[in-house]
DNA sequence: TTGCACATGCTAAAATATTAGCATCTTATC
DNA sequence: GATAAGATGCTAATATTTTAGCATGTGCAA
């Protein structure tokens, strides 16, 4: 399957992608209260339908309604639009991407030790010398 | 100007969009040769001017023909779009953030080096204890 | 069990995005 | 300066997206 936010969707489409990845999965209901610009119900049981007919998502019933959650993994769909990103805006550097990743936020002194701890597991881990 | 990336950019749009800042400035004609499943050049030309009419793209005269290049700096609009994936994969967290990061691609023992560093600088220079 | 609240299935209209074509203008060259 | 190559300005048709409405089915409570 190829990455949604490359794949042919349309405005509505994605951030309804958006929206259930960041939830993890949701009714109708749910996806209807967090969606900016919310339109109808119908709308948006169209939409979800379309995508589940395109084979980004899959329902599963719960109760009376029915349930929503992607097919691709979470991680792996993040994955995909890090890399995304990573082309786009930061010439293919992880450097560069993590260089805006930490100077943006308020980032605590505990969590930059931990991404310490990260790099140095990498070194470890990534390609023994 | 609000991020590019959670506008009501159609698909077409967004591609462009992204195709540009990837490359920085670019005539109609690089467009089209970098846009998947490309139209003709006269669909090419009236994307670019919508997207000069909403604001997210500017041209200037070379010659005969038009260069287009964001308006909002690269730097910028890339920091908008890591954030949106932080929070829709990651769960806000840069530190699963930057895990998926290097664990990803084949980051060679020099450039987690330079993360290290970077870390330690952000240590330094973000919160002074 | 009967009815109400609330869900889905299906169909079709309205709005928007996508596309192309022709006329016109501009630049570089001969 | 005349001309050809190649650019833009403008207009309009087509395709897709977005939306809503009505009929029907399902689960829970009185």
């Amino acid at each position: 399957m190829e990455d949604y936010r490359t794949a042919k969707l349309s405005r509505r489409e994605r951030q309804i992608m958006d929206i259930i990845y960041q939830h993890g999965q949701m009714s109708v209901a749910d996806v209807l209260e967090n969606l900016p610009d919310a339109p109808s119900y119908s709308t948006v049981r169209a939409l979800l339908r379309i995508l589940e007919e395109k084979g980004h998502l899959t329902h599963q019933k719960d109760g009376p309604r029915y349930i929503y959650c992607p097919t691709q993994p979470r991680h792996q769909a993040g994955r995909s639009a890090l890399k995304q990103i990573v082309q786009t805006f930061f010439d293919k550097s992880i450097e560069q991407t993590v260089a805006a990743l930490v100077s943006d936020a308020e980032i605590s002194e505990e969590e930059l030790n931990r991404l310490s701890q990260l790099i140095e597991q990498a070194k470890k881990g990534g390609s023994p010398s």
